[in-house]
DNA sequence: TATCGGAATGTTACCGCGATCAGTCGCGCC
DNA sequence: GGCGCGACTGATCGCGGTAACATTCCGATA
């Protein structure tokens, strides 16, 4: 209760309690023999003082952090809240904790964020994409901690890695649409020299297009502002210059859902006259009028599968380190199911 | 590039420069006087070898941690992610970093996380809310840290708080909607016992009718699951219940906003027989066939006003610690504009 | 009664770094 | 030539804990 400016130590505690300052930290570490009364002395002083332990100096003296790094581009994109959901839902029963830090889809930014993260000797890392600049997977490399890359699979990861394959994911969206008849094809998307699993996404699409023969006749790129909003402008952009186009994949579920509720506005037939598709799966789209055909990104269950890993992995437990989890299709209202 | 097990440390630089630890460590942190040939040979060596200093050896060495813990409900509610990237701009130009705890609305949990982070002598504490448990408040009190309660600012502080009034929210809210001749009206929310923001806009919001002799006439409360949905849901209900409502109030606007595509579906005249308002000025509302009228809860602005108090307040500077934000109400399509 | 063993507690030596203080060295000035 | 000074570098100590080892104490056992 009563506070100078000085921190407590053990040493408080311990003189409080009037044993050693070595089993005060036993009791509140719950760590060896300690007699029940004295245990009881010591918690009740600790508990008067109002004693928080100094991890700071627990983690250098037992040469244990039990942090784990989870790098991540955006907290604003809803995907990776949900992950993060996973992961914590799985540390929660280990000693481990997860730390977050966001890069904003930079390159360098990752590198800052890494390099701070990595400065704190975190237990294990948990990082998004493939894609690192060459000092990041040296860093990675050189802390000999667990790596887990998560949400792609399309490449060679530093250590272990969970996710889906977007080609893949791209290339079944494109053969569904195909198969239910449509011809006219557009892609909206976000601006794409960073955001690598869009762009892996778009590359599988075009290539199976493209073995039938069908070109993307329009396409559009945004950043930034809201998804929502993008998605009605840009289909609206694109109807304008190309009247026939008979379908309209985008890159997310939310400018896909924008682009719905224009479509619905606008009195034109959804699937009939116009076909679409997002991707995630995201909650929000069961509030729709119609269900917009998406693609599940599996965002939780990819959180569980990493945060396994580390644990494991801390643990010196092996443990098979490149999942690739398969998404499902759900066709919605949005795409005639052939 | 080589690496075994233990990380490196400054005594491996140092011996890989030829100068001692200390000079090493002036070096890496630009501090004090060093020669531009040793700085060189000294960075030269640390990239060489991948080194990455130890900020648990640095911070206890120097009693300094650079931490500044953010505690929050949630991060899928899109408020936090807003408050937190208001926070994070005004902390880069700092050397203080924010370090993020969720407490999914539950005062123990709650409890349980600021004890982990205060464990980690951070610099500085911004929490959302003015309701803990005593034993929390008693661990802010005895950190001797600044504490920054954000969000709310009806009651009492233990510290400095940022935020704006959710009862006179809730007030405004309702002197509009009576302006505006509405009469029979609903509120739709979250279930309320943790959320006591919301409850104090229903609390301000009843109060302001009652005044004019008008009740609420219907309500409904949900928990979990798809916001957009379950507005959706929950306005169907209502409308069935009573029929003659002619405004509902959502605690939100992700709710609001199913309420909103739901009418618009059923032919409903919004704002015309049905009114409608939600909260939060979220960025998610501009894609929406017609604008939702809400208020703004200067999530943005209450982080960056946080965070520039805990900064002032950790390099002694003196500040201004109870600011209340005045939300501005955007009426949008949904409201008859008296 | 002397010996032994385990439970309970204490002592010592760091962990990796930074604050502090103590040099060392070369140079300009009187 | 001696002195002082500033620029640079190094040695020592301790931050608050924990690991590992040492010690004490007590009852059980031979």
């Amino acid at each position: 209760m009563t506070q100078k400016n000085r921190s407590l130590t053990l040493r408080d505690v311990s003189e409080a309690s009037g044993v050693s300052e070595m089993t005060v930290s036993r009791v509140l570490r719950n760590r060896g023999d300690v007699s029940a009364t004295t245990r009881d002395k010591v918690l009740t002083a600790a508990k008067e003082l109002g004693y928080v332990p100094n991890k700071i100096a627990g983690a250098l003296a037992s040469q244990r952090v039990n942090l784990v790094a989870v790098i991540i581009p955006s907290l604003s994109n809803m995907v990776f809240p949900e992950v993060l959901s996973g992961i914590s839902q799985v540390l929660e029963d280990t000693e481990l904790q997860p730390v977050v830090g966001v890069t904003d889809y930079l390159p360098e930014k990752e590198e800052k964020v890494l390099y701070e993260m990595l400065s704190w000797r975190p237990s294990g890392v948990i990082i998004a994409g493939l894609e690192h600049t060459e000092a990041s997977r040296a860093m990675l490399h050189a802390s000999g901690i667990p790596v887990v890359e998560i949400m792609d699979t399309d490449g060679e990861p530093i250590d272990a890695m969970v996710g889906i394959s977007h080609r893949r994911a791209g290339r079944e969206m494109a053969a569904e649409i195909l198969k239910a008849g449509y011809k006219k094809i557009a892609f909206l998307g976000t601006k794409m020299p960073l955001d690598h699993r869009a762009r892996k996404r778009f590359e599988g699409f075009t290539e199976v297009l493209a073995k039938s023969g069908v070109e993307v006749v329009d396409r559009e790129f945004y950043s930034g502002g809201s998804a929502l909003a993008k998605g009605r402008e840009m289909t609206e952009a694109v109807l304008e210059r190309s009247p026939d186009v008979d379908f309209i994949y985008y890159s997310n579920d939310m400018i896909g859902a924008g682009g719905l509720l224009y479509l619905l506005e606008k009195g034109i037939d959804v699937p009939g006259q116009i076909g679409l598709a997002g991707f995630n799966g995201v909650e929000l789209l069961q509030g729709l009028p119609r269900q917009l055909a998406t693609m599940d990104a599996c965002r939780r269950e990819i959180g569980t599968k990493a945060a396994e890993i580390i644990a494991a992995r801390v643990n010196d437990v092996e443990k098979d380190g490149q999942i690739t989890l398969a998404p499902t299709i759900s066709f919605g209202d949005t795409l005639r199911d052939a």
